[in-house]
DNA sequence: GTCTATATAGCGATAGAC
DNA sequence: GTCTATCGCTATATAGAC
């Protein structure tokens, strides 16, 4: 285990200022309007800098999502020590993507787009990162239907994937673009309707 | 009011077969994905020709959002007919509105794309559709929480948004892409999630 | 209105000097 | 590894004949 050498540092602090442009770009516009150009004049390099770090579009992409993975990664552990229940853990994880996402950090990539889910499922890092946090989330899942708290008539996949759309809900941005609340509100909002439903309790 | 000759009407048919076309390109693809030339192929003319129905890709998907939304008003319609209490219209609606997104025929566009939002916003014949829709939900949501079946205490606006958003519900096509359950255990599981949330009754 | 052919522009990716 | 300059391709949109 070497310490790592100042030159290894200055480029390791230059990819990750890539990935955090990436990230916002990939907020801010959706895979297929960001260019390869703004990233470049985001970070304040040339493109072919960019092309030495990461070979293609989608591994930038694919760089964006292991970054914000870890980060979830890094929530579920603090989540894990906290004393609670199985649903209060979720709706905990379901806040924080949330509030991710408000805060223009959740690159939301589109699931159609045939280049970019090619690279994804090849792409080992990001698989292992979604399989983990699919993972650890599961257990709560199971254990909150076990104790009768999440309906257990709910396939554990549909809640699963429940709360991963949180990550892309049009609802945020919509409720965010009435005015009317704030973000905190909006979260709120949503975080009620997800787990207690439209309908009166 | 004039009876449209014979070449009016093979026009229309020719604008209809485009915008069907259309939305399923947008709805299998999205919009950044979809190209004219795709469309052209698909319809079977030239895209010279396609270029002389409509001005601009922009166009094209305003004429498919039309498209959905007078098929909903006319859902609406049938569905004000029926003897029924406000939640359960609302039900219908989002059952519906599932029904279209599965079958592959639901246009759904980013709202982040600028020049697509920008033609949209100026688009009138969309924009007064949008409002109708939202004004005839809007009937039943306010209904629906004067007798205490929708919770009083969310705004209606996000009980609107929320609807909406099954149109571009990602959890649909990840239960589908399961494989455990058919299309319509799909949209009873969402259904139940939207209205009656993941936690237990 | 429909076609073929083309103009124009932007994007992903690379060459090659330093 | 960073830069400038450019390739090669594809996409939207149009010209002009019929």
């Amino acid at each position: 285990m070497n310490k790592p050498s100042f030159r290894e540092r200055v480029l390791r602090t230059r990819e990750d200022a890539i990935v955090a442009s990436v990230n916002r770009l990939l907020a801010e516009k959706g895979f297929e309007s960001m260019t390869v150009d703004e990233v470049a004049a985001d970070v304040g390099i040339a493109k072919a800098s960019l092309y030495k770090h990461f070979a293609s579009k989608e591994e930038l992409a694919a760089a964006a999502m292991v970054s914000v993975l870890d980060r979830a990664l890094a929530f579920l552990d603090q989540e894990a020590a906290r004393e609670a229940m199985p649903i209060e853990h979720l709706k905990s994880v379901a806040r924080w993507t949330m509030e991710v996402t408000l805060a223009g950090e959740m690159p939301s990539l589109p699931s159609q787009n045939s280049t970019l889910r090619t690279a994804l499922t090849q792409h080992r890092g990001y698989l292992d990162r979604v399989m983990m946090v699919s993972e650890r989330l599961g257990v709560w899942i199971t254990a909150a239907q076990a104790v009768g708290q999440i309906d257990p008539g709910l396939p554990p996949e549909a809640v699963l994937y429940t709360l991963y759309a949180r990550a892309c809900d049009p609802v945020l941005s919509f409720l965010r673009a009435g005015g009317r609340l704030s973000d905190e509100q909006v979260i709120e909002v949503v975080l009620k309707t997800c787990f207690d439903g439209l309908t009166t309790r």
